[in-house]
DNA sequence: GAGCCTGTTATAAA
DNA sequence: GTTTATAACAGGCT
């Protein structure tokens, strides 16, 4: 699923290939996929594509498009006579016989076109990978929320942006803490492990273009339709019942926040 | 063929 | 005010 690698690696992808193309039309195959009018999005040209999170964003210059790929779209360029997919939602043909479809199974995906993207300025938090976001931030954030079980902490978009399900697990572990402990009850050493394992297992990920994991139509693909690597290197998710690769416990997954949990009952515990 | 899996939002409850 | 729980959305996959 399309967390902050993934749409980052999209928009790696993107960049070199349609910046400063113009959109010459815009086609749209299901209403509910689009919020704003598709029709001033014509004739614009790409200024820029910038990644919030796990949104994508398109400055048409005075005008955004905004993706959220929620849990299985894709975004696929191509060419203006390439064959559809059964699921595309929409297609923006570009300059130079290029073709951006968007793609998505179980229609949970929005396209948002928008003059400001002031409301998700303020909804969002920090960019966990920028240099914006540091061990002060992070010690920061536990002071104002340490309430609440790192796992739920990894997750609220609001105070950290872009972690999801995989990457929250993933981060746990690399950090040896537990996804249920309160994040008042980390100390200062351990917070500092915390800071680095989101760092670097973000960063891994993007290096490995990202997560394909499981079902074919929902599984994450690259704008040139290639799988990521990084499902080769995960350690937890979607590893039950493997060795621990630090303690060779076997790794137990449960329910947790309504969402698979997945850690090292030892060294996590 | 019922339940799983996932992100976000809304709503309710503690 | 803060945190947690649950349902809703949707459909391919197991």
């Amino acid at each position: 699923m399309p967390e902050l690698p993934e749409v980052e690696t999209i928009r790696l992808g993107l960049i070199a290939k349609i910046q400063n193309k113009t959109i010459v039309k815009a086609e749209l195959f299901q209403e509910k996929s689009l919020i704003g009018n598709l029709d001033a999005v014509s004739l614009k040209t790409i200024k820029a594509i910038i990644r919030r999170g796990k949104y994508l964003l398109f400055d048409l210059d005075h005008l955004f498009m905004i993706f959220h790929l929620r849990m299985s779209g894709r975004i696929i360029l191509t060419h203006h006579q390439a064959e559809r997919s059964p699921y595309t939602k929409a297609c923006f043909y570009l300059t130079e016989d290029l073709r951006l479809d968007f793609i998505d199974v179980r229609k949970f995906g929005r396209i948002t076109i928008s003059s400001t993207i002031d409301d998700l300025q303020k909804a969002l938090g920090q960019e966990p990978v920028s240099d914006y976001f540091t061990l002060q931030s992070l010690l920061a954030l536990q002071q104002k929320k340490g309430n609440r079980a790192l796992k739920s902490f990894l997750l609220d978009q609001s105070l950290i942006c872009g972690i999801g399900n995989i990457y929250a697990d993933e981060i746990c572990f690399e950090a040896s803490l537990s996804p249920f402990m309160r994040v008042k009850e980390i100390s200062e050493d351990k917070i500092e492990d915390l800071f680095f394992a989101i760092k670097h297992v973000l960063k891994k990920a993007i290096a490995s273009h990202g997560t394909s994991l499981g079902h074919g139509l929902s599984n994450f693909k690259t704008p040139k339709g290639e799988s990521g690597r990084n499902q080769e290197k995960l350690s937890v998710y979607a590893q039950e019942g493997m060795k621990c690769l630090r303690c060779s416990t076997k790794i137990q997954k449960v329910r947790f926040a309504s969402r698979g949990t997945h850690f090292c009952p030892k060294c996590q515990g």
